[in-house]
This record gives structure tokens, C-alpha cells and sequence, in this order.
DNA sequence: TAATATTAGTTGCAATCGCAACTATTGTCA
DNA sequence: TGACAATAGTTGCGATTGCAACTAATATTA
């Protein structure tokens, strides 16, 4: 981690060093491993990671509102609702209406948008694999489990 | 890990669980972790997290030119570009062109701004420890291990 | 039931992003 | 030296973002 070193001369100041403070360094990380893997499906099939992230909540959810989405993958509303547009423009994402509550959709992939899905899945494996070559089995359990712990704690740290 | 779960139904086709795949869990973690640092010194000082990390470089390196500190924060250089003329608006950086280069600029913090650099550095550091909480010292040392070994094997794949 | 609040989703709009083209300066090499 | 390439930084512009206000539907409650 970051230490909190103070200058040499004496004064009180900290500096600090971005490249060892942990909230940046995890900002890096993650923006490379999504860039790498946006490069896949984006050259392939023209999808943002934003569109491919609402495909993969319909792949593993299908039916579920816009709502729903939003909740399971952070995404603003206003963004979700356009991207959401875009899909259905392309026939790769479907809507209905709930009849029971007709405020709510209720979405799914298309025929042509479950291809998509079925081929970017596996190259979206194997990318995590090959990720994660860099970790013994232990290390990947490790790693999953402080990843998950880190989460928790930061969404405690809001609230207090 | 996510697993490569397949259907049930015999058919071959994979299902992603997002919510366990770690690329997108590291996106997730580090956008709430930012986004929480940025409440501290968005609201106070009204700057962005890019405007903060230029900050923050200027810190450490004073004398920099742009370019560094976009080799430095994967700042894109033409939002960098904008983002310090807004610094440089607030009087928060300065910036000089080099004599013997007079393409480079030299950019360092002003009075004001190390004033509000030396604010948040140690609210910046507060937040990391508080964030760290959860872990043991050795889970520390291990989950920062960890994150940068992924961080240099990421780049790796990219390469081949 | 009528008034009010809440919820799901959309849209207006100003700010930001990011690619590509541009200017200005320096480096290369025939 | 002079033509061309490379580098640092800026800017034009279309696309994207994200807050806030909006519409439409349902839930609450007096």
C-alpha cells in the first residue's frame, strides 16, 4: 500500500505516491482489463460495454425490467434506457410490456442477440482464464475473496 | 471464479454469471471506491477525479510536462489538455514552456493549489486505511501483490 | 373514491469525452 | 542546409454522459 512518508526536510507535508495508493491503482487495473476485453465484442459486433453488459444480465435473466438491469449493473437509468434503445433498434434485445404492471418491461434477447451472446461468452472465458494464468489456484481464491470482502466494506464505509 | 457452467438442458451453450466474473467485479469495486474518494474532495474543492489525479501527479513530480502525466494517469491527452486549462484557470497549476524544448510544458502546483493538495492528501490516505480495514496486514500485502502482478499480466496479453 | 405519493422509464440539455485533424516546434538524414 | 518525420499540445466536432424534469402507470391513504 501507499505510505503515508512525509518529506525529508521536515515540514508536515505528505506526498502522496499515486502509483502505490490502492483506490488508483485499482481505477488502472480495471480500465485495462475492460479495455482489452471491450476490444473483442467492440471490433466484432459494434457493442459498447455497456450494451454488452445489459446482454449479459438478459443472457443470465431473461424477463427482467430495465429496473432490474439498472440495480445488477450499476448503470444510470438515463444511459440504460438509450442503450436499451439501441439494442432494440439492432433486433439483438426484446420488449414487452408487463401486463400485470404496465410500467414495467420486461426484456429478453432476441434470436439474433442470443448468437451474440452465445459467441461472445466463450471468448469472455477465455479471456478470464487467461487473466488469471498469472495466479495459482490459491492465489484465484485469494484474490476472489478480498475482491469480494473489499466491495462489502467500501459500500459500509458510505453508510457510516 | 466464475465457472463455465453450462445449461442443464444438454444444449452447449454457456451462460456468463457477471456478478462472478471478475473483470466485471474489478469495474465494479473500482467504481465505487472512486466514486466515494471523489465525494471527498468533489464536494469540497469541486474538482473531478481527473483533475484531482493531475493534482495528485504534480504533487509528486512537480516540473512535469503534460505528456508525462498523461504516460503517468492514461489520461487521454486531449482531455488533459482541458482539464489543465481549467487548473490552470483556478489558479491551481501553473505552467511554464521549456527553454530548451519550448513544445514541453512544465506544470506545477501554485501555492493555492499545493494548499489544497496538502488537504487531501491525508483525507486521500484516511480513506485508504479505512478502506483496508477489512483486511489483515498480510492480506494487504498479498491483495496489493496481486493486483499488480494482474495489472503487468494484463498488459502481457495484449501484447500477443 | 379522490388526492397524493411512488415507481418505471424517457427526454431535454449542458457538460464531458475522445477521435482526428490541426499548429508549432524539434529531430533526422540525405 | 532543406525536406520530411516525429513530438507536444490544442481544438473541432459528433457522440456520450448524467442530472433533473417530465410522462404514464400504480400504490397509498385520508
Amino acid at each position: 500500500m501507499a505510505k503515508n512518508n512525509k518529506q525529508s526536510n521536515g515540514s508536515e507535508e505528505m506526498i502522496l505516491q499515486l502509483e502505490r495508493y490502492l483506490p488508483y491503482r485499482l481505477s488502472i487495473l480495471s480500465n485495462r482489463v475492460s479495455s482489452r476485453i471491450a476490444e473483442t465484442y467492440g471490433d466484432k459486433f459494434a457493442l459498447s460495454i455497456t450494451e454488452w453488459r445489459i446482454m449479459a444480465v438478459l443472457g443470465e435473466y431473461p424477463g427482467v425490467s430495465a429496473d432490474e438491469v439498472s440495480l445488477k449493473t450499476q448503470i444510470e437509468k438515463s444511459i440504460l434506457s438509450r442503450a436499451i434503445n439501441k439494442l432494440l433498434a439492432r433486433h439483438f434485445v426484446a420488449r414487452e410490456f408487463d401486463p400485470a404492471d404496465r410500467r414495467r418491461s420486461m426484456l429478453s434477447l432476441t434470436k439474433t442477440g442470443k448468437s451474440v451472446y452465445d459467441e461472445i461468452v466463450p471468448v469472455a472465458y477465455q479471456f478470464e482464464q487467461a487473466l488469471l494464468e498469472c495466479f495459482s489456484e490459491s492465489e484465484r481464491k485469494q484474490f476472489s475473496e478480498l475482491v469480494d470482502r473489499l466491495y462489502e466494506h467500501a459500500e459500509d464505509l458510505h453508510r457510516s
